[in-house]
DNA sequence: ATCGTATATACGTTTAAACGTATATTATCT
DNA sequence: AGATAATATACGTTTAAACGTATATACGAT
C-alpha cells in the first residue's frame, strides 16, 4: 500500500472525499447509505468518491448483504493515517463536519453493521 | 488565517507546490531562485505556485533587495502545521525530496539571506 | 421468476487547474 | 539613464476533475 503524497492530497482535496473519510474514520466503517444520509448527497456521486479513495487503497470495502461497508485501509501508511487523525481532531469542532455527524447518529432505519456481520 | 481544510489539500495536492512547501519548511526560508534550482523547475511556474500558497496564507512573502523570500506562515493554524511537519518527515527518506535538498545544497552562488539581512 | 433496494459504472458536459510563452515590475549596477 | 537580474503576472491553450442523468449489477424478499 503505498500512495504517492501528491495523490492523498489531491484526494483529500474534495469535500465530499474529505467529508467521507472522515466520518469512516470516526465511526470505524460506514455503507454508502450511511454516508448519502449524513452527507446529503446523491448516491452515484458518494459512491464515485468512495471508489476513487478505494482504488487508490485509502480505504477498503467489504459486501455484507445488500449494503457495501467501507472502512480505512487497514495497512494505511502511519503519515497518512497520521493526517487523517489530525484532521478528524480538527474537523469535530467545524462545520460541516458537525452536522454530518448528528445526521448520521438521527438516520433513521440505520443498518448496524455489528448486528448481523 | 483561517484556510478551508479542503482548499489546504488542494494546495498540497501539486507536486510543484509540495516539494517547495516541504523545502521551505525543512529550510526556514527560502528565495525563488533557490527554489528554482533546488526543483529545477521553469521561473514562472515555481512563481505562480508560490503566489496560490501566499494568496490562500500558507506562507508569507518579504523582499529582500533583488530577492523574494518565502517562509511558513508564523500564525499558521496548528492542524496545517502538523501535516505539513508530517509530510516533511516522510519526505525526507523519499525521491524527489531527497534530490531537491542535495540541489539545493550545491546551488552555485546561492544567496544568503542570513548574511545581509 | 419478478420486484425492490443498494450500489456501481458509463456517458457527455461543464468547471477548474496547470501549462508555456510573452511581458511587466522592481531592484541593482554601471 | 541604460542594462542586467529576479520575480510576478497575463494570455491563450491543454489537461484533468467533477457533475447529473441514465443504466447496469448484485442481493433479498415475495
Amino acid at each position: 500500500m503505498n500512495i504517492p503524497i501528491s495523490q492523498f492530497f489531491q484526494l483529500l482535496s474534495d469535500d465530499t472525499r474529505l467529508r467521507s473519510l472522515l466520518l469512516i474514520q470516526q465511526e470505524g466503517e460506514l455503507c454508502v447509505c450511511e454516508l448519502i444520509h449524513a452527507l446529503n448527497i446523491i448516491q452515484p456521486k458518494v459512491s464515485r468518491h468512495l471508489a476513487a479513495l478505494r482504488d487508490a487503497g485509502i480505504v477498503v470495502d467489504r459486501r455484507q448483504g445488500q449494503w457495501i461497508y467501507y472502512r480505512l485501509h487497514p495497512e494505511l501508511p502511519d503519515w497518512a493515517s497520521q493526517v487523517i487523525d489530525t484532521m478528524v481532531a480538527e474537523a469535530v469542532t467545524h462545520e460541516p463536519f458537525i452536522h454530518d455527524l448528528s445526521a448520521l447518529a438521527e438516520m433513521p432505519n440505520r443498518p448496524d453493521a455489528a448486528c448481523c456481520a
